[in-house]
DNA sequence: TGACGTCATTGAGTGGCCTCAAAGTCGTAT
DNA sequence: ATACGACTTTGAGGCCACTCAATGACGTCA
């Protein structure tokens, strides 16, 4: 229960000497290109847990990618309340949903201490017309992306509060350890609320299962410390097909 | 409640010929360079109701867009049902989804006979080197299939049977409209059974629902023709907030 | 250290949608 | 025309997750 996937880091560090820089944009790119990168990338000052990013309708300048802590998007639904959309963590990408609106769909805000890197969409499109592998890679963040949407409407239709739930820690996990950290223990940098609003739950609905699955000893949970006990069984509730499982299995033996 | 939108169309036609160059690929080139797409794409017999384009699974080779028909794209969930991701109307663009992977992430059926224009992603690619207005239009084309997609997210984790239905309705008139046909009356080419499985209710909900809207002079729905008759309504029930609602609307009046 | 606000948990009761079942309608092929 | 299967509609009953309400735990700041 100790890991701390979000450490600080130094505020400015260039894309070459960046830990993330095997699982972020500039794995598209040869050692001598990241610096081209790295030129065009802004790198502001930490934003402060509920800070915003960008706004919902803002103009569409840059993407961004997240360096340490945690970005939620969310946008308004029509009686106002806030939808979550998309939780994002170290090294992921977010922004690309404005391209073709020119705004951005969503907002963007930061659920804790978060350092991001800002890519003007602009000075990147002219360097992925230098660089085929750069644009392919832009191509298959955002092809992966609509998969992913489309096991997140899956979910949504198909699965009932328990394997929604599990579906959720086991792909956390799973993007944990694809970082380098524990996929058995980490810390959530969600609430419970936030959790069932993307999730399509009500609060007292994930509070309950996160009881119930307590009870049965497939995690142990203290706060938004979380240990995963029985990944096997977790990931089966989870509905086995994803690729996160296998993983998060393979990770606890 | 004669609108036939998919009516034949000979076997093989240039796109500089097609009526439907405006919405489709070619909307991101010049006259001249049309026929450098126009010769990469391949077009063959139509497909028959049921027939299937690809299978979840299959390698990726292509992207295609519907010429006339439906088609539908599904994925099996995990006790072997099937869960329908998306329909897709003449002019529209499907298997982007497939880019990163390798492999088609869904399978694709028609709905009704079909006919489709094949564009080897390869040879997509090698033009989109040269046109930059074309690859910047396959960028516009995932970025709004991923904006498509959160709605979805949103309609399935918030909404009720009577505003997705509502929903639904709106957005396919509003697809039909964009197309030049009416969007007040038109033929659906999913079952009742489909419509309910992509948006995440039992047939007989969907059921229930169209009949208590017929009772309320909502609409007007035969079979699986449907005439919009309270678009204002109708567009309310949905959220108002999508842009579909004020196109359908400005149409009736 | 205490008080406050926020977040999480637990319980009771309700309702919307699902499931199961049966009858009705449509389309198609013989 | 008739018969068959597939699709649609309608009804009855049940369950899961929601809402409402209250208590409990946590973290933060004076």
């Amino acid at each position: 229960m100790t890991s701390k996937p979000n450490v600080r880091q130094p505020s400015h560090v260039a894309c070459r000497d960046c830990s993330l820089s095997s699982l972020c944009l500039p794995l598209a790119l040869s050692l001598q290109d990241i610096d081209q990168l790295d030129r065009i990338i802004k790198r502001g000052r930490p934003l402060k847990k509920g800070e915003h990013l960008f706004l919902e309708g803002d103009s569409f300048d840059s993407v961004f990618a997240v360096r340490s802590g945690a970005i939620k998007t969310y946008t308004a639904t029509n009686e106002g309340e806030e939808q979550i959309t998309s939780f994002y963590l170290p090294s992921e990408v977010l922004g690309l949903s404005g391209i073709d609106t020119d705004v951005y769909p969503v907002s963007a805000q930061a659920m804790e201490t978060t350092m991001i890197c800002e890519i003007p969409f602009e000075q990147l499109e002219s360097l992925s017309d230098q660089f085929p592998e750069l644009r392919r890679h832009l191509m298959r963040l955002m092809s992966k992306k609509i998969r992913e949407d489309q096991q997140m409407m899956m979910l949504l239709s198909k699965k009932n509060a328990d394997e929604r739930i599990a579906t959720f820690l086991i792909n956390l996990a799973s993007r944990f350890r694809r970082r380098g950290f524990s996929s058995q223990s980490f810390r959530l940098s969600m609430s419970r609320n936030e959790m069932g609003n993307y999730l399509g739950l009500a609060v007292e609905t994930v509070s309950r299962v996160f009881t119930r699955f307590q009870k049965n000893e497939l995690i142990y949970a203290v706060g938004k410390e979380i240990e995963i006990r029985d990944p096997a069984q977790l990931c089966q509730l989870a509905g086995g097909k994803t690729v996160d499982a296998e993983q998060v299995i393979s990770a606890s033996q």
